[in-house]
DNA sequence: CAACTAATTAAACGATGAATTAAATTATTG
DNA sequence: CAATAATTTAATTCATCGTTTAATTAGTTG
């Protein structure tokens, strides 16, 4: 059995010619491969070639598998990235008074990081940045559900009064978003500069609802 | 006097030689060039020909201004980005009461990205981003010197009995930025969003204090 | 006014790396 | 054994990139 080693020492086991079998799914793993791309250079940064060389694999059996770059790009954002940013909406019971909704989004989206860890890096290259890939299709086809439904049920609730009326209710999702997907963004930014190894998804949580409930205040 | 023109219609008034003179300072003008650039496309993705485009020159220029592409990088840094950050610090009276210095930080952010629009999608690409170009230079030399800062006064105040002692001192600095650079980062995307053209400064500011100063409660 | 220096463009050089395709190779299936 | 599926190798074609050299023109100095 041979097997030949590339420049960067990663093992490559295949030669040419269809592999014997038993070989696990492939198609997710390039699947995988390719977001793992994509969240540590950024999406218009990934070359096909990229891609091939962390799936182990050649460019050509990436186009065997999907067509051009495009397709891929595409199948990558259907099959893993519009899924973990739904399942966010699956955890938001838009039903309950304000508090439930707000701690149901800031548990929602740590749960969200939990399972998905690389979401919040994808989020602020791909969708924050100007010239983001996924800009365009999260404004179609996720702010619809999530952040106008969240804004018309603040602005319902001051209404009733039961939300404090010197806020703006589009801007406390906006709020809402800074104090949940930019902590968890910069996590590993705050994590080094505060050696703050100490602090989990638990006291992040606490943290926040903290402040969200009644602010910087001691009463 | 001739007049070729580029093919994006950039015009392109000069010929080879040493220019009429009365020409306005070119080297800070190249600098600006390259700012935009680095913020429309971020700092990777930037080359000295696009830069040169923009400035309506060549890449030979840059070069005779500047030596290679790094120590243009760096100048841009030096005399541009890094005076804009700091100009933060110098709004930050660190004696007063916490509510003070929190409402000073909000105001300071709110002024510096009055002053420089630019800034906050910049430090969303190569700040936050991972391997960003700037993370280094700004923990290096923002951080010790504005969050840690922070940091302290907050955790002393807490241990004095007048900041919320469910908050983590920490992560309240977290909080702050994610309140403040968060919502001016993504403004084009939620004015879009929300139609929200008569959110100004002011009601962003008004807003951000109400929410830090005592949280979702009417009372 | 002649020589020199400063600022600028034009053009070329040499690397690099990209996406895609064609052909060869091997294993499985019928 | 023939056909098909999965894979690599290698070639093709194309686009930039950063940098350098040489030419060109305007100002400066003696």
């Amino acid at each position: 059995m041979k097997r030949s080693v590339t420049r960067s020492g990663a093992v490559r086991p295949r030669t040419p010619g269809r592999p014997a079998a038993a070989s696990p799914e492939l198609r997710p793993r390039l699947l995988d491969a390719a977001l793992a791309c994509y969240v540590r250079d950024g999406i218009a940064a990934t070359s096909l070639r990229a891609i091939a060389r962390e799936a182990g694999v050649t460019p050509a059996l990436l186009h065997y598998y999907f067509g051009d770059a495009a397709q891929l790009r595409q199948a990558v954002v259907e099959e893993r990235v519009l899924p973990a940013i739904a399942s966010l909406r699956s955890m938001l019971p838009l039903g309950g008074d304000v508090a439930a909704v707000v701690a149901a989004f800031v548990g929602g989206v740590g749960a969200v990081v939990e399972r998905y860890p690389w979401l919040p890096a994808l989020w602020v290259r791909e969708v924050l940045c100007e010239g983001g890939a996924l800009r365009d299709v999260v404004l179609t086809r996720i702010a619809p559900q999530i952040p106008q439904a969240l804004a018309a049920k603040f602005a319902q609730a001051q209404r009733e009064g039961t939300l404090n009326p010197d806020l703006d209710p589009r801007l406390l999702v906006v709020s809402m978003m800074g104090l949940t997907l930019f902590p968890a963004a910069s996590a590993p930014i705050w994590r080094s500069l505060f050696q703050a190894s100490d602090i989990g998804a638990d006291t992040l949580r606490a943290h926040t609802i903290a402040l969200l409930d009644r602010g910087l205040g001691v009463g």
